[in-house]
DNA sequence: GTCTATACGGTGATAGAC
DNA sequence: GTCTATCACCGTATAGAC
């Protein structure tokens, strides 16, 4: 399988080859440690070519990175954020999101967050271009606190934690695997049940009644 | 203030002044986008004393990591760990000691991290030699479990969910500091009672009654 | 121990033939 | 569009004077 990076998966074409290769080394090393001739190896062309599509490595690093940071935010269907929205849901949903997205991609946090740290104020931009709006999901957890659904915090921190306790297990999944879980067995049984363990883990934490 | 990288704080010989000038741009720029004439004028000295006192980048970076690395993994004071401990008292301990840490070294997990994400297999070795044993904490948790006093469920798991919850707030500030807290005295108020409000939401989580 | 000067390999980027 | 050859630069590491 060689989807774990988030294969562009539509046409062919050699743009999008490049797009793949050069999101698959980026992500694993970084754009420091890429190297423009990896990732020519690894689209089956040469140097030249990537010049010749994109520029630089600035952007075609800027490509990747954008793309990426934008699967990064949980991303709610609309119909969730409504009126009478059941908070449950909610946040089943964004535990879902991420779970999916991260079995397809484990590496995208640990890309983005390194990149983040690595250079702020040019990511900076790139934040605000992407539009993110994470208002629809803050004003969805602080109306169920106004109805006594879910305990009163301020609700930015507990998306923090919501979207920490998804994240957080795949980031450190190295070092897990050797710290905590010599048995890979177990650690595969974790990810898998991790909808659900989650969902009541953080249930209780909120104070959600079931 | 310049001790946000974990200064050494001893006497200042030359290899300390020379450690703490790594330390610091390491953790910033990760080892690939590390400069060793950035180290050096970080330290007021020349690239070639750098190779004089440490053989190699990668040696210098290997002093810095493994002692990193330690900083992170929770360290409890052996008298919290004996027969008949306070849960309670456990969990406040990691929390306390999570954030006192990651308070003054914040850049220590993305340093971390990335590196772990880099190149995972040069630093499996050092995880070894870091001698680091979790058991002491899981089985405490886990006795906690057996003894009624938490929800029982994988004690590793649930570890993970502690950690996870200390650090990931750290790990991800450059990003919240855009999207979420546009006003910065916000995360401050957030960072600054994070141990009692931690402690709340995961005590909640894992069915402590206080 | 500390410095300057330099060797040496690699890396992003371009020129130019086809 | 795709290739080979090459340039200009930078980064690690070492040699050698003091």
């Amino acid at each position: 399988m060689d989807k774990l990076y988030g294969a562009n998966n539509q046409d062919n074409t050699q743009e999008n080859i490049i797009l793949d290769a050069a999101r698959k080394v980026f992500m694993r090393k970084g754009f420091d440690g890429a190297r423009m001739q990896e990732i020519a190896n690894e689209a089956g062309i040469n140097k030249a070519l990537l010049h010749y599509y994109f520029r630089s490595k600035e952007q075609l690093f800027q490509n990747i990175f954008r793309q990426s940071f934008r699967n990064l935010w949980p991303t709610i269907e609309p119909e969730l954020v409504r009126e009478k929205i059941d908070v449950r849901l909610l946040i089943k949903a964004v535990i879902s999101g991420y779970v999916d997205i991260l079995e397809k991609m484990p590496y995208l946090p640990n890309f983005v967050i390194g990149e983040i740290n690595r250079d702020p104020e040019k990511v900076a931009g790139l934040i605000k271009e992407a539009a993110i709006k994470p208002d629809l999901l803050i004003t969805a957890i602080k109306k169920a606190m106004d109805d006594g659904l879910i305990i009163k915090m301020d609700p930015r921190e507990m998306l923090i934690y919501l979207i920490g306790l998804c994240v957080f297990p795949v980031v450190t999944r190295p070092l897990l695997g050797q710290l905590l879980y010599k048995n890979s067995d177990d650690y595969q049984k974790f990810i898998a049940n991790r909808k659900e363990t989650l969902y009541n883990f953080f249930s209780r934490a909120v104070g959600i009644k079931n």
